[in-house]
DNA sequence: TGCAGATAGTTTGTATGCGAACTAAATGCG
DNA sequence: CGCATTTAGTTCGCATACAAACTATCTGCA
């Protein structure tokens, strides 16, 4: 049966893997709702503020934060909703928008992230220098195992 | 500003690890459509084979797999639907549904899982066996660490 | 130049997640 | 015993994810 195959300790972190993507998930949204921010959107708020200072497309930030473009309509329009960025014509396609933070979004971004990074710090100080390194050479180690697999299998 | 925080190792290490976990999920739905089952139905089907041969109830799947009970509602309903489970009257609670796996469902699992466990397999195959340990050891330090802060500060 | 094909974005339908409010049944305490 | 509280499950509204189909615009090649 399959009952021997959730024994393996592959198995088993896998699982644990997920348990934690899923706890810190929630987390992560519990903090940022006193906002009224979701993760999606904090995410969008923080490229725009550090990866394009001077605006992007929508399918840029598809790319950058791998949403699709179908996703990605009702999340920027749910951020212009409220103030947090403008959607402009672009200046040579128009086909599309120039999407930039305003000055709304950029004060938000000031409330939220000092105890963002504090509680990322607090979180990731259990690891002591070592095991943070080995921490993130598994993670790399797996999602390339991943893409290999991917490519193989077709999946 | 924030740019100096987004090269900390610690940070780095959170958003890879994030970007896996959705990617591995992407992975593991690919999968799983092609037996017209999500990640959450393939785990509803798993618990009721393996740790609860006799059926269970809702709220026992729920707290087995971090689900709501509003979400479990729609999934079940699904299940039903597509005759992998049954569910019937709880014995003694007329409040509760008593679910159990259906032979179809049976039957289901038996042609997803050999290819799943194979995929998971050769995944996790690129660690070594103290790799492994350590990538579990730091998951679970991390897994840790996060209820520590939730309980700290009331997240 | 002009049309085929690529690209940007939207819409729709389905599946999942959350919180909050709700019904009905079970429980427990005075 | 009976009423207050808890529990099981559902429903609603919202946010996000996917795929597939669609419009409008752009691009490149013949």
């Amino acid at each position: 049966m399959g009952s021997e195959f959730r024994q393996q300790p592959s198995y088993q972190t896998l699982v644990a893997f997920f348990r934690l993507a899923g706890a810190m998930g929630k987390v992560a949204d519990a903090y940022l709702r006193q906002f009224d921010l979701t993760q999606s959107q904090f995410n969008v708020l923080i490229v725009l503020a550090y990866e394009r200072p001077s605006g992007a497309k929508q399918t840029e930030l598809c790319e950058e934060l791998l949403v699709k473009a179908a996703n990605m309509t009702a999340l920027v329009r749910k951020l212009e909703g409220n103030g947090l960025i403008r959607r402009g014509p672009h200046e040579s396609d128009e086909r599309a928008w120039w999407v930039t933070l305003t000055p709304a979004g950029r004060r938000l971004l000031k409330r939220v992230e000092p105890e963002y990074h504090r509680i990322v710090e607090e979180l990731m100080a259990v690891h002591s220098g070592p095991e943070l390194r080995r921490f993130a050479a598994a993670i790399d180690r797996t999602h390339r195992s991943l893409q290999r697999l991917v490519q193989g299998v077709g999946l």
